[in-house]
DNA sequence: TAATTTTACTTTCAATTCGGAAGTAAATAT
DNA sequence: ATATTTACTTCCGAATTGAAAGTAAAATTA
């Protein structure tokens, strides 16, 4: 369940800093990641994703990201047992961020990052405000 | 001492997981924040951050960060005790990401963080390649 | 020059967080 | 009617963290 909101202890008021405090986990920006790139997946689907968190971590990942509305929760069409999860606006507004560490990556880790993520750096490197405006649109 | 570099063990191929693996604690960002802001540091202006971190995470966080070629350490001029920090072109480039957490918080958390921060971000958003630029080289 | 202070750490340890395995319960598929 | 799937929860040993105290060398002060 979507527990409690408790208050947020900010270590300082440095906008970085207090952005960390809210994600900055090794797990959050993943599950960002994932409803950026598929605009919604499901409790298994997040499970199913190459760096294989647990299910206990992702369980909380998802409630606290849920409480900082991040992202949110809706019932399956279908399914009665499924959840599906979609980025907020606040949430979609992360993926400035998240292209910024592809770009770095691409650019210190290239021989070890995946073909698909070096194509979407060089596409960033081209038109930047057009590649992330053309994601950002296509889940609202 | 900067400690013997231990094979990296990255979670996936993905260049968002790997820089977390990699920087993704919540510590790091802000050494290399406070590196582009000051140019230069010693340990105890780190410690002096408002953050408060302790002596004992702030010194294994320098430990990686150089390891990583994300900063360099050299001796002061005059006083032999002392150290200084300074980035690398590697960790400078990481001052884009820095931006976005930024530019998020200035939108989601505007009424915690501090007013230089919001005028940096008022900056950034008026003209980010030229706000970038004159940051990026003035300390190269 | 001797004593004090400063700086850059290291050490220790309790507390928090994490990863992995196993379990549960309801809904769906067979 | 039974088996399977899904979305979790529960446990627990291991790893990481924060806070406090300690150390050693260099610099400053008396």
């Amino acid at each position: 369940m979507k527990a409690k909101k408790k208050k947020e202890n900010f270590r300082s008021d440095c906008p970085i800093s207090s952005a960390l405090d809210l994600f900055g986990d090794k797990w959050s920006l993943l599950v960002i990641r994932d409803l950026v790139y598929f605009g919604e997946r499901t409790f298994k689907d997040f499970s199913n994703a190459d760096e294989k968190i647990s299910s206990a971590r992702l369980s909380d990942r998802l409630c606290k990201l849920e409480v900082l509305d991040l992202i949110i929760k809706s019932n399956h069409p279908t399914n009665k047992k499924v959840f599906v999860y979609r980025l907020t606006e606040k949430g979609m507004d992360l993926f400035p961020v998240i292209a910024e560490y592809v770009r770095w990556s691409n650019k210190y880790l290239n021989d070890h990052i995946n073909e698909p993520a070096k194509q979407f750096s060089k596409q960033l490197e081209e038109d930047r405000e057009g590649t992330l405006l053309k994601f950002m649109q296509k889940s609202s």
